[in-house]
RNA sequence: CGGGGCGUGGCGCAGCCUGGUAGCGCACCUGCUUUGGGAGCAGGGGGCCGCAGGUUCAAAUCCUGCCGCCCCGACCA
């Protein structure tokens, strides 16, 4: 491609909507521009890269028998009412009407669509295992799209489901994905770590997410450095802290004492020179519908979704301040567990044998002292609070560390959810009608592009790897009034192309300065500057990463540059 | 949905407080010079100042309402 007829929009300056760098760099580089609140017009060079990147999850999907497939983006409602998702799943679905007035929503995944083709068709464990994909848009209307590409309404997914007679062929179907989803992020060249994950609304017995660190990231992913173990914060493990001051050993009754205006456990804390660690943190929760009482050591704070999972709630929300009232005669910051009937108390682990401690008194401005689960009130334990930095490891007691992620691909075992309500039967060997068993996977296209941006980037711009940078390579004449450089640059052009090598040749009349800015900025991983040294048949190749130049001659430069991106792309070739 | 910020040529911004000719840098067009890290000089084009009402002789500027975008939180497969 010749860059003077191409558009490249550029921009010097960085646009002021954009405030993580791969936003930034995208819109700067002119690979994208938005269109509306999460969504984006992929131009020339984020299509270019984006189909690359499908290309690599093609072949590896293809690679362990995977077969593609094209389903409609518009899905008519009853699909969706069939499994119970309809109802269930809220705001985040785009939801239409045709003229006939009839329910249809944009999809936001497949396991429908997908279900509903398997249940017309399959009938015999012999057609079985199935394993299902297709690379298309996916519509989600997110409470708050952000962070461009990362967090957008409308993505592009590659998502893939897997139909098996068993738990042992679900079990060897998963282990296909999680394997070629490691070759397709290698190849991208993410750094990614794999974890043990929350299913949430997928439903489903085992999810493993792929996650890659970067601080525009919105997932937490708890690090091990002592044995490696490694999970997402809505599973994670480990051993708190132990209290700053140990309980008191004395066995006295609860007594209430006054803390005028002091609402929050600092507050309290410091009011009565007690440690955070001495008290109970009361969280009057409602999941389901169903009110709880939640108690946390006064400096940990609650994850949801292990209370979620604890009390196997889908739905699960902070009471609001007239519900708090009603039940507690009491605002927040005055909460506690002692008197309390109505509701069922739920406990952190972390309380687990302390005594001694205080919490709010149900009565505004006062709270209670000399107070131990178990004696003063009735509960249940269970693990509910995140895994704060510094934590020891569950498994050998290193310091644990947090890390802010991209969840660029996701894996889950769904187990018969689907397959049930769908209603997919096929006869086993017996003769006997069974439910399949299901799989799904998905990749999120642009947050692959995104993350690498994330990850690879310096002052100048974006530093691709060859395998999804939109081209491998630019030719870049310094003065292209120069003859001399002009014409080694046209036969070094047709060189790379009948190398295979995907170049930008540019040919614009600009400066030397514009053009090396521009190159760096799209992030094109090799550049042939042709230059003075063409009068010895030199040109010179530099590396994006590196910054590294070497002085190559002109004939061979091609071949050259072919054989360096042989050795970089695809490490997977051989398997 | 709660809190905050911002909407002025393509991009980045000033002007608004204190009402009176719409401005700067970059980009763009023409010409000349220049050509190894975002050139110089000269000339030039481009604006519903987010939208709608209101106040005023007069509104980018003041008032009201709405819309859009971004950030924090809530939320999120």
């Amino acid at each position: 491609m010749r860059w003077s007829q191409l558009f490249i929009p550029t921009h010097r300056e960085t646009p002021h909507e954009a405030d993580v760098v791969s936003h930034q760099l995208l819109l700067r580089a002119g690979y994208i521009r938005q269109l509306a609140a999460g969504l984006y017009s992929y131009l020339y060079l984020a299509r270019r890269s984006l189909l690359k990147i499908e290309q690599v999850i093609r072949e590896e999907m293809d690679a362990i028998g995977a077969q593609e497939m094209f389903l409609p983006e518009l899905h008519p409602a009853k699909v969706w009412q069939k499994s119970g998702r309809w109802d269930a799943i809220g705001h985040d679905m785009f939801r239409l009407q045709d003229r006939w007035g009839h329910d249809l929503c944009l999809g936001m995944t497949e396991e429908e669509v997908m279900t509903s083709i398997a249940t017309g068709e399959l009938r015999s464990y012999k057609q079985l295992p199935q394993l299902w994909y297709q690379i298309q848009a996916k519509f989600r209307d997110e409470p708050r799209p952000k962070s461009g590409l990362i967090r957008a309404r409308r993505f592009t997914m590659k998502d893939s489901y897997s139909f098996d007679l068993d738990a042992a062929g679900l079990d060897v179907s998963y282990k296909k994905h999680h394997a070629a989803y490691c070759r397709i992020f290698d190849r991208c060249g993410l750094k990614y770590i794999t974890v043990e994950a929350h299913s949430g609304e997928m439903g489903g017995s085992q999810s493993h997410e792929f996650a890659a660190p970067s601080d525009a990231g919105e997932d937490v992913i708890v690090l091990c450095k002592g044995c490696g173990y490694a999970a997402n914060l809505e599973m994670a493990r480990s051993t708190p802290r132990p209290p700053t001051q140990p309980d008191s050993a004395e066995d006295l009754p609860p007594e209430e004492f006054h803390t005028p205006g002091k609402k929050t456990i600092a507050e309290v804390a410091a009011f009565d020179g007690s440690p955070e660690t001495s008290h109970i943190k009361s969280l009057v929760i409602v999941a389901d519908q169903k009110p709880y009482l939640v108690l946390l050591r006064g400096d940990h704070s609650l994850n949801e979704a292990k209370l979620g999972s604890a009390i196997a709630a889908t739905k699960v929300r902070p009471a609001h301040p007239e519900e708090i009232r009603e039940w507690f005669g009491a605002d927040a910051g005055s909460l506690g567990p002692v008197g309390v009937k109505e509701l069922t108390i739920l406990t952190d682990e972390a309380l687990r044998n302390r005594r001694d401690l205080i919490c709010g008194a149900n009565r505004d401005h006062y709270h209670l002292r000399h107070v131990t689960p178990g004696r003063d009130f009735e509960t249940s334990f269970a693990d509910l609070r995140d895994v704060a930095e510094g934590d020891a490891c569950a498994q050998c007691g290193k310091p644990l560390t947090l890390r802010k992620c991209i969840e660029v691909g996701h894996i889950f075992k769904l187990d018969r959810r689907y397959s049930e309500s769908m209603g997919l039967s096929v006869l086993d060997p017996n003769g006997k009608e069974v439910t399949p068993i299901m799989g799904s996977y998905g990749i999120g296209l642009e947050r692959i592009l995104a993350t690498s941006v994330e990850q690879n980037h310096d002052d100048a711009g974006m530093v691709l790897p060859a395998s999804i940078a939109p081209f491998e390579a630019i030719i870049t004449p310094v003065n292209l009034k120069n003859d001399a450089q002009r014409q080694a640059s046209e036969s070094l052009y047709e060189d790379c192309r009948s190398q295979g090598i995907d170049v930008i040749y540019d040919n614009r009349g600009e400066r030397a300065g514009v053009k090396f800015s521009d190159a760096d900025l799209i992030g094109i991983p090799y550049r042939f500057t042709i230059g003075k040294k063409i009068s010895e048949g030199i040109v010179e190749l530099k590396d994006r990463s590196t910054r590294q130049s070497t002085d190559v001659r002109l004939e061979e430069a091609a071949m050259r540059l072919a054989e360096e991106l042989a050795k970089a792309v695809d490490p997977s070739a051989s398997t």
